[in-house]
DNA sequence: TTTTGAGTTGTTCGA
DNA sequence: GTCGAACAACTCAAA
């Protein structure tokens, strides 16, 4: 786009973005357009195919758009809402406001690709321009590449090829706040949707303290701040606040990247450079994605699609509902039940043992975590999951298989969060928690804890498992 | 074109 | 109890 002011109308339409500060397409928009009007769409297509009607993020989308209307009107502007399919609401609704663009920011998942398309298209019939832009990542498509102009399918080389190019500068804010008294009202009184109306119910997201929107993330972001240098040491472990929360938030947009990339290069601490680590993972993976389509119902490497799972579903029906016996596995697995959230040190764990413990299907699992995290992105999950099953880019190598009581005994050592998830493990001593069954029957009695009625024996011997794994992996 | 060094997060075994 | 090697080669990315 030039850089001066061409258009006369122009509509924004707000994603996977929800602020109004340093969001890219928004700038372009005002910077373009006399006049600019905002949309939000509670797309039909998305939410339809949802696993079911009570759902944390349709909340935390809604608790932001409501902040982002507030904030919109706050300075003149307006947030339009609608209820319906996005690839035929926003042609309709440009077509209605005879805006001149349309306005949005870049998704690099395949499904959001394809309808970008199809509303381009469907715009184009009417001579309506639609413009995309980079803002949810800090690098994406053919901007890193290596010298052979490749995608890089190894984290590290990638990661130095993104440290070389990082700086203030190219993290600097899109100052939409220059252009807010170009911000448009309809006219239209279309009041915003409720909960109820867009087919959901309340969740438990307000008394988990998961708080949506700008003032969520700021507030999650200014929490970690004060623990950004410890992030290092403490990020492994379950049972502290170790990491920053903020992935919901990034998820959905109430925090600019460009903004935490900036924060973690100037507070030059080891802190704030492992956690930068994370945010190019993130990039990674979205540029992943982007370049390797397949990897969504794939492996990335395609030998890795002859593994023949085992997938017993007996087996899997116990790892979802947390009854697999391995205390560590089942607090994870029940805090990602009733929270939406799970530590990262504990999805490689349960991912581990899914896949090279149960001989379950990586997919199986990748789904179950996409119906249930709230911070849930196609590009990570599906990125940790070829990690963990050692089918991806830049795997682990299949015969690094986590044991998981050793894993409990190192990052959960008093149990501490596995008695979080586990009251029925409150009294087993620290010398059993992490492999209950090994308790005689006496202490069994002692501790209100028999295995068999109080808590399961473990589904799996893991030193069998991690042999039949061995052996299916060594066969392809 | 060939060579070289390296690759998120681990576990087990045996000296 | 501690420590190094084996696990398995392979392929990526740069020189």
């Amino acid at each position: 786009m030039s850089a001066a002011q061409s258009l006369d109308k122009a509509l924004f339409w707000f994603r996977r973005d929800l602020r109004v500060a340093d969001n890219a397409g928004l700038y372009h928009a005002l910077k373009s357009a006399a006049g600019v009007y905002c949309v939000f769409v509670f797309d039909r297509d998305i939410l339809n195919a949802l696993p079911g009607k009570s759902d944390r993020r349709v909340e935390f989308i809604h608790g932001s758009v409501l902040e982002l209307q507030k904030s919109l009107r706050a300075t003149g502007g307006d947030l339009i809402v609608h209820h319906g399919r996005a690839r035929e609401v926003i042609p309709n609704l440009a077509t209605a406001l005879r805006v001149a663009a349309v306005f949005s920011n870049e998704d690099y998942e395949p499904a959001a690709i394809e309808r970008d398309r199809a509303v381009e298209s469907s715009l184009k019939k009417t001579g309506i321009a639609f413009h995309a832009f980079k803002d949810q990542a800090l690098f994406a498509k053919d901007e890193v590449l290596t010298q052979a102009g490749t995608p890089f399918t190894v984290f590290t080389p990638y990661k130095n090829a993104c440290l070389k190019r990082l700086d203030a500068f190219c993290l600097q804010p899109y100052p939409t706040e220059k252009y807010f008294s170009r911000l448009a009202r309809s006219g239209k009184k279309a009041p915003m949707p409720a909960l109820a109306e867009i087919g959901f119910k309340a969740t438990n997201l307000k008394a988990l303290g998961i708080k949506p929107g700008v003032n969520g993330a700021l507030e999650a972001l200014d929490d970690f701040l004060e623990r950004i240098d410890r992030y290092r040491e403490a990020r492994d472990f379950p049972a502290v606040r170790g990491v920053s929360y903020l992935s919901v938030h990034n998820r959905f947009g109430t925090v600019s990247i460009r903004r935490l990339a900036r924060l973690a290069l100037e507070r030059r601490s080891a802190g704030a450079d492992s956690w930068l680590n994370e945010l190019i993972w993130r990039d990674f993976y979205f540029q992943i994605l982007y370049h390797f389509p397949h990897v969504t119902d794939s492996a990335f490497k395609s030998k890795y699609d002859k593994l023949f799972f085992k997938n017993n579903r007996l087996l899997f029906s116990a790892w979802r509902e947390a009854c697999t016996g391995y205390p560590l596995i089942d607090a994870a697995m029940r805090q990602i039940t009733q929270s939406g959230f799970m530590h990262n040190r504990l999805r490689m764990i349960v991912a581990s043992f899914l896949t090279k413990d149960l001989l379950i299907d990586w997919r199986w699992g990748e789904k179950y975590f996409a119906d249930h995290l709230n911070d849930f992105d196609l590009a990570a999950n599906n990125g940790g999951w070829q990690w963990a099953a050692s089918t991806g880019c830049d795997a682990q190598p299949y015969f690094r298989i986590f044991n998981p009581v050793s894993q409990s005994q190192r990052f959960d050592a008093q149990g501490k969060f596995i008695r979080r998830y586990l009251p029925e493990l409150a009294k087993v001593p620290d010398k059993f928690i992490h492999a209950p069954w090994t308790m005689p029957p006496l202490e069994q009695q002692l501790a209100g804890c028999v295995i068999g009625r109080d808590y399961p024996a473990p589904i799996v011997d893991h030193d069998v498992a991690r042999h039949e794994a061995l052996a299916l992996y060594k066969s392809v």
